[in-house]
DNA sequence: TACGCGCATTGGACTAGACCAATTTACACT
DNA sequence: AGTGTAAATTGGTCTAGTCCAATGCGCGTA
């Protein structure tokens, strides 16, 4: 067609300064909303060249689109309309349980594990002195064979001993604890935040660097309110939502 | 100094690809680390003539930095490390009671109450007919009188006739629920996700367009199971985190 | 001293284009 | 018809620069 830009839709936002790449945004949107998953979308230089912009403009508006999982881009291939996003529950269930939970095959694979020193912030955190051993226990965690969550977890060295040798057969670290530990985990405070994929991180989940990421850290104490674990988990934030089920605390009051 | 990026850190990570730009996270990432928050960081034009890169490379290394609550920019003033973030907790509780477990001296401002024909996912979501009238309430809530969060809430027009009136002189919305319809919510289902924000939002938000955001969706439903409102919500990702607290369900099996 | 105007500084948005990498397509040859 | 290679297509990264908007500083003036 070769409309300008200026002509899409109404700007009936804030008076004055609605980015132009936003208009874009919107604009592709129109047309995403009435395509089902997988549809091509026009590639990059005809847009800008439809759109009257620079092709920066233009991605600047499909980057968003791709990190809010509308997209899907693939290079030498083209633009595609995503699947929708998969929900991801939040609970103490351990991650083969959760998995199973929203209908994937589970499955991990062991990066790394190492005995390290633990900085003050890991130390603290697992009631530990400065400088006291810990195991650093890096794994992927898979959905149905796909990548679905890097999880890096530390626990003390002096109350795990010979964990290494143990996590290399284990499937479950929480089964670990139990069997040969004695540890049962039985709460955990769990903080979600936003982050830019690291290229490490973002390679695993075969995605890009810099991608939009939601990042649960979670501490985990086992009845006795000692702290066991510290869990750092990156998922991918255009593929995944969090779910949370929240239940009033007590019966009432006033 | 004027040393080439090239020399900046040792790449340990994946063979080849780490974008330049993010070299230049990283080593920003360094000077940060050891600055207290309020301190200024070297403009945009210093470190693209330090590092010997372009500005927009610098820009991106910075945007990265900024949506995750690293770096604080001001236009006409210059780039700030950032205070940390703060702790939003997830609870069945009042916006002014979690507001009040942080520390901060809840408020809220009402940006618009309308009632309107409800979309077909609304009406799912509210177990209405699609295409049944529904009010929509649009708060923008604070602490200590800073923007915190923008809502949009969707409840049954049928169910909370007069709802618009008695919101304008009202606090919460929950106090309303209960006083003058006797219904009170005792659970809810929650969904964390990440988007980019919208202009409006980002105006109200006091953050740029495109910013990180943790978008929070909560569906309530009362003590007999109905839904009772669908609450859209809007939190700044380089300012929060949220944390929820998990309890094992069962005693123990196997 | 206090005020106000103008300029320099700084971040924000956008453009046009170069070069690279992955993929797909087209075509020549067997 | 099948196969392999070259070319075209498409997304990914980076550069160099323009113009604008908000802020803050300094200087001249009242």
């Amino acid at each position: 067609m070769g409309r300008n830009i200026a002509a899409l839709g109404t700007v009936t936002q804030p008076p004055g300064n609605v980015p132009k790449y936003y208009l874009v945004k919107r604009h592709l949107l129109e047309i995403i909303d009435a395509l089902p998953p997988g549809s091509p979308v026009a590639p990059e230089r005809v847009l800008t060249a439809e759109l009257r912009t620079s092709r920066t403009t233009v991605r600047q508006a499909l980057a968003e689109l791709v990190g809010e999982g509308r997209l899907v881009r693939r290079q030498g291939s083209g633009t595609f309309v995503a699947e929708p996003k998969t929900a991801w529950p939040l609970s103490m269930a351990s991650f083969s349980e959760q998995a199973a939970a929203s209908g994937f095959q589970p499955g991990t694979r062991l990066l790394s594990v190492e005995t390290v020193s633990a900085d003050d912030d890991i130390a603290r955190r697992l009631g530990l002195a400065p400088g006291a051993n810990v195991h650093r226990i890096e794994r992927l965690r898979t959905g149905d064979d796909r990548p679905l969550a890097v999880e890096v977890c530390f626990v003390s060295a002096a109350r795990f001993p010979r964990l290494p040798d143990r996590m290399r057969s284990a499937q479950s670290l929480y089964e670990v604890f139990e069997r040969h530990y004695g540890v049962v985990p039985v709460d955990a405070e769990e903080t979600i935040e936003t982050a830019a994929a690291p290229p490490a991180e973002a390679a695993l989940l075969e995605t890009d660097t810099g991608a939009p990421m939601l990042v649960l850290s979670r501490h985990t104490f086992d009845d006795s309110g000692e702290p066991v674990e510290w869990v750092r988990s990156w998922y991918r934030g255009d593929r995944y939502v969090f779910v949370a089920r929240l239940t009033r605390p007590r019966p009432r009051r006033r």
